[in-house]
DNA sequence: GCTCTTTGTCCATATGTCTGGACTTATCGA
DNA sequence: TCGATAAGTCCAGACATATGGACAAAGAGC
């Protein structure tokens, strides 16, 4: 992922409802969730929804899928994947001494941990 | 870190100023850099860019501390780490399958790396 | 074909952010 | 104390973004 990639990403991210809606994306992750009921759990209009699934869209952050007359988004952990590595890279950069810790920090989360 | 700050940390590395900042601090990690060079260093004026500074001090992503007239400012990995973390947390929510990945695409760029 | 549902797009308004000029504050040396 | 240097703050103009109303497009069922 580029500067200019990573920089939508980020800006996708920093706002509430983008970064709700990602969340309640990535909560529903194997299946998805058609736009209008990601607007109806978050209590926002449609249109409104519409613009900021656009925007994650753009960002590489959800992906979206027809079903029927219904779109349904999914969240694109490769995206995120794309961005944190970018930064993560750019921050050891060659320096491993650096990030260490922070990678040690994020294991925790996902090895043997199936509190589903 | 809880998702007010982790909002402010994405929007202040949303802006290619303030990401070209932050690379450069994190660059020069071990000393730091006091604001005017930095501001020389990618050629913004200094007002400008003591924004840019507060925006990002404020996000946790930089400390600053003076130095005789100058004020040295480092990078905060911790700020980064955290709001890394927050995401990533998020993203595997009790479901390593999901993150595992991603931080498998992390790792290598840390242990055993020293291209110093 | 018609209607309903679901989603997207266009547009105007309100709000927020970036930028840079002018001024203020803080530190050092004479 | 005075001047020079380094940063920070205040402010206003330019620009971008968020929001929500109105309308259009695509698909499903009759």
């Amino acid at each position: 992922m580029d500067k200019e990639q990573t920089i939508l990403a980020l800006a996708a991210l920093a706002q509430t409802t983008r970064l709700d809606v990602f969340r309640l994306l990535v909560a529903h992750e194997p299946k998805g969730m058609p736009a209008g009921e990601v607007a109806q759990a978050l209590a926002v209009p449609h249109n409104t929804m519409s613009a900021h699934l656009a925007v994650l869209t753009r960002a590489g952050l959800v992906q979206a899928k027809r079903n029927g007359r219904s779109i349904v988004y999914r969240a694109d952990l490769g995206g995120l994947r794309g961005m944190t590595t970018f930064l993560l890279k750019d921050c050891c950069g060659g320096r491993p001494e650096i990030c260490a810790p922070l990678i040690a920090d994020l294991s925790p989360c996902c090895p043997s941990q199936d509190k589903a």
